[in-house]
DNA sequence: ATCTTTGTACTGACTGGTCAGTATAAAGAT
DNA sequence: ATCTTTATACTGACCAGTCAGTACAAAGAT
């Protein structure tokens, strides 16, 4: 969704001209919703203190999204869309076990700078209510992993035979927890610190 | 409805203590909780439903937990002992890595005869609401896996600077992830054929 | 033996608050 | 003109928690 459609305001007077433009109220709203709906879950969260924190009137979140559902299922597609793009443009390195390593730094940073997105996606990923965007994500999230790990295997970085889908799930499933563990136990810590275990992890027994 | 027709059945229960059926009550409550809330939620789902499930009064839930929160709090309490267990029980093998495939293996069993509490966990587990039972899982679960971890860190099984803590984190969070993916995408594919992909992929670029 | 009391487990109708969603009038924006 | 947003008020379904009462077993008491 979310076709980047600046809408061609005249010339010059760029910046945020569009102030009550629809786009940045959804997205005031978007960021609202994930962050409540982070702390709380989706059902604790209200249409009301989403609105609050969003700083519109409850009825706007209505006239844009219709229900909480159907704003849930837009916050889902915008960000999986964002993740995808992020973990593909992070898709590179000499070999496939390189470019394995660079996505998931990829994903690290992702969920360093959503958070929030993180913890919505661990705790909802599963609920049978959302299975499309589920559908979604595995299609153009997983299939990036997926999509590394055959090219390993296809050059012999790694056995021929491995069950590239489900590890691709493992390995995406992996980064998240760790990066959710690490926002709530260690916001200190360097990003590449983590990194640099998963990637042990993942070489095996090096010394 | 139901008549709860247990009635003195002489058998069953221990004498541990007279009027056995309370334990009876509780576990009833806690199979019909966490089926409820994995499919919807702690949030969505109502004591009600649990209740009905249960086929026990409302009344009853609240006599023997005090709240809704008390109830999953006690729920919480409940299963990750039992998980504790099996993952201890696995702890078994010639050198720490075979512990480690031992202990992957044992937590797959455990969410495959588990399944609704691991969706619950993963959906609540980094809820700020539940920390309390979340130190509890570090401190009993996870630390298997850290223990295993530190052992083939000592012998030179693996790098010796890895860091455990998170590497631990790492692995229960992709053990958990595909166990769920399992249940939910492929429940008739044997749980071998799983452990033996993640197995591959934690001893790194095998041929 | 029969009566009374006590403690435990459970029941389900009821209450008071909460919340998604609606309605509407008026104001901006383009 | 039309689209978008604001502010306020309202409705009705839903739900956590309460409470008066039932059931019943065991322990005295007479």
């Amino acid at each position: 969704m979310s076709e980047r459609s600046e809408r061609t305001n005249g010339h010059s007077s760029e910046r945020t001209a569009r102030r009550g433009s629809r786009q940045d109220t959804r997205l005031k709203v978007f960021r609202s919703a994930v962050e409540l709906i982070a702390e709380l879950g989706y059902a604790a969260t209200t249409v009301d203190a989403i609105a609050e924190r969003a700083g519109v009137a409850k009825g706007t979140v209505f006239y844009n999204f219709g229900s909480k559902e159907g704003l849930f299922e837009a916050l889902l597609e915008h960000s999986i869309s964002k993740l995808a793009e992020a973990l593909a443009a992070a898709d590179t390195g000499e070999s496939a076990l390189d470019a394995l390593d660079s996505v998931v730094l990829g994903q690290l940073r992702f969920f360093e700078e959503h958070g929030a997105f993180a913890r919505v996606l661990l705790a909802e990923m599963w609920r049978t209510a959302w299975q499309e965007a589920v559908a979604r994500l595995r299609r153009s999230a997983l299939s990036v992993y997926a999509n590394v790990l055959r090219r390993a295997a296809a050059n012999g970085e790694i056995r021929a035979d491995l069950d590239v889908e489900t590890a691709a799930t493992a390995v995406f499933g992996m980064v998240l927890t760790v990066a959710i563990e690490r926002r709530a136990l260690y916001p200190d810590r360097p990003i590449e610190r983590t990194h640099a275990t998963l990637a042990e992890l993942l070489h095996g027994r090096i010394k």
